[in-house]
RNA sequence: GGAGAGAUGGCCGAGUGGUCGAAGGCGCCUUCCUGCUAAGAAGGUAUACGGGUGACUGUAUCGAGGGUUCGAAUCCCUCUCUCUCCGCCA
């Protein structure tokens, strides 16, 4: 959610910004200004008539405590109409509030300068790719064939128990699960990341914290009865442990990351492009989330880019990273880059992490903020990065690793998986 | 699920319907003092939204929302959460 104030003071560039976006009602901006001008102007005169209350009350007390009982039935005698109107203005101040609030809340978050115009996924800017695409064997099997061959991962016994989309992972293909979740948050750790277990299921003002909350409950899984939505992401818990905190300068960047299942409705996805582990509803991630200062964020955006990579690397996948453009970017975030690896069956790019900085977008909603030793709390930026998802990772590990005699397992995964082929 | 108790500032904790944005303690910050691993003294120390170039100032907030009242942390109602005991259970 963008800043009242800021939106007032900066309008032009406000609307500027949106438009690499692509967003479709700039006209809000100027209801919001407009909502926003009649709401201070009812707050001034609420504030008036509440002080003129507020010292006939206390006049009152000092009157009854000297006995004076007629004057006070005198100042009485005004106070009715007092109220009233407080009730009126306040009622009318709450009436603006809410609207302002529900306008402010369909503003996506304004793109960095460095985000390119575009409209669709097709206009991304590729920043870097790297390693190279393997040759395949002949009769090269997409993942989905292979976790057939090798029993590694059942996708119809899932769709007996759960539906499609939940997945039974088998014998090695389980242990391979476990190995990257552990192998990535190892690496984490490393990197000065502490690790969490939050719970997987947040309440609505925790879905609210982090945007998913209003409007795209569609992409949830709720649990009705208990009001509770199964995350789509670790960000939604982890950052929402900051919620309504104000923290002190000083500790900052704070640096969180967890493993946790990751729940998503997917509605509307079909064809082959969703086959196999391509795309899912539950599948698991391990997720980097950080707190920083403003001036720094951007900075450590970078590193949280490089560490994906490190990652990839080490996985030894070709991939390549994508400063996503306006039109392909979420409404939260201001900067995002994704990682997408090679899928060699499937000769196809597949998103396994996506990076980004939300600036005080996720702040202003959760009112995070940090304090220094002298000045009024600021909100904080927040960030996050996949690092990384699993399903799409395996994918590619399967199909670019397979050869004549089964499925090679990297070098820098073999201490969690504790052995070198799937055969 | 049943019964009871409770929710006050960063923490602990007091609070009679007016003198309470809230005693006291701890913590933290600043300054002073004392030459010694420390102690003492003074002052400061919530947040949001307004108004003002600014010093400053208005309003709101004692779990949340309503109500009673000229006036509510204090009385009433609803909700949420926490704790204790019982039941069930990994």
């Amino acid at each position: 959610m963008l800043q009242v104030a800021y939106i007032r003071e900066n309008r032009a560039q406000v609307l500027e910004r949106l438009a690499v976006k692509n967003f479709k009602y700039p006209e809000l901006v100027d209801e919001i200004i407009k909502l926003d001008e009649d709401r201070r102007q009812t707050q001034s005169k609420l504030d008036a008539i509440s002080a003129e209350a507020n010292a006939a009350a206390k006049q009152i007390g000092d009157l009854m405590r000297q006995g004076k009982k007629e004057e006070v039935e005198a100042i009485k005698a005004n106070t009715g109409s007092l109220k009233e109107q407080i009730k009126t203005l306040s009622d009318q101040f709450n009436e603006l509030e809410q609207q302002l609030q529900q306008q402010l809340v369909q503003l996506p978050n304004l793109p960095h300068l460095s985000v390119p115009k575009g409209t669709s996924a097709d206009d991304n800017e590729i920043v870097l790719e790297h390693g190279i695409k393997p040759n395949l064997i002949a009769n090269a099997l997409p993942h989905w064939e292979l976790a057939a061959k090798y029993d590694l991962i059942d996708f119809e016994l899932g769709n007996k128990i759960a539906g499609a989309g939940f997945p039974v992972y088998k014998g090695k293909g389980a242990k391979l699960q476990r190995a990257l979740i552990n192998f990535f948050l190892d690496r984490a750790e490393a990197a000065d990341y502490r690790e969490v277990q939050p719970p997987i299921v947040v309440n609505e003002a925790s879905g609210f914290g982090t945007g998913q909350l209003p409007d795209k409950e569609g992409q949830m899984y709720h649990i009705g009865m208990d009001n509770l939505y199964l995350i789509p992401t670790a960000e939604v818990p982890i950052t929402n442990l900051y919620r309504d905190v104000i923290v002190k300068e000083e500790e900052l960047p704070i640096k969180n990351c967890g493993y946790t299942p990751c729940f998503r409705r997917e509605a509307g996805s079909y064809g082959a492009h969703v086959r196999g582990l391509n795309r899912l509803h539950q599948f698991d991630k391990v997720e980097l989330v950080q707190l920083a200062h403003p001036d720094q964020s951007y900075q450590i955006l970078d590193e949280m880019n490089t560490h994906v990579q490190s990652l990839l690397q080490a996985l030894e996948l070709p991939y390549r990273v994508l400063r996503l453009c306006g039109g392909d970017m979420s409404f939260t975030a201001s900067l995002t880059f994704d990682m997408e690896v090679w899928c060699a069956a499937q000769a196809r790019w597949l998103e396994v992490s996506s990076v980004s900085n939300f600036e005080t977008f996720q702040s202003n909603r959760l009112k995070l903020r940090f304090k220094g030793k002298e000045g009024k709390p600021q909100l904080v930026h927040t960030l996050n990065g996949s690092a990384l998802a699993l399903p799409r990772i395996v994918a590619s590990l399967l199909e670019n690793n397979q050869t004549e005699n089964g499925i090679r397992i990297p070098k820098a995964l073999v201490p969690y998986t504790k052995f070198e082929w799937i055969n």
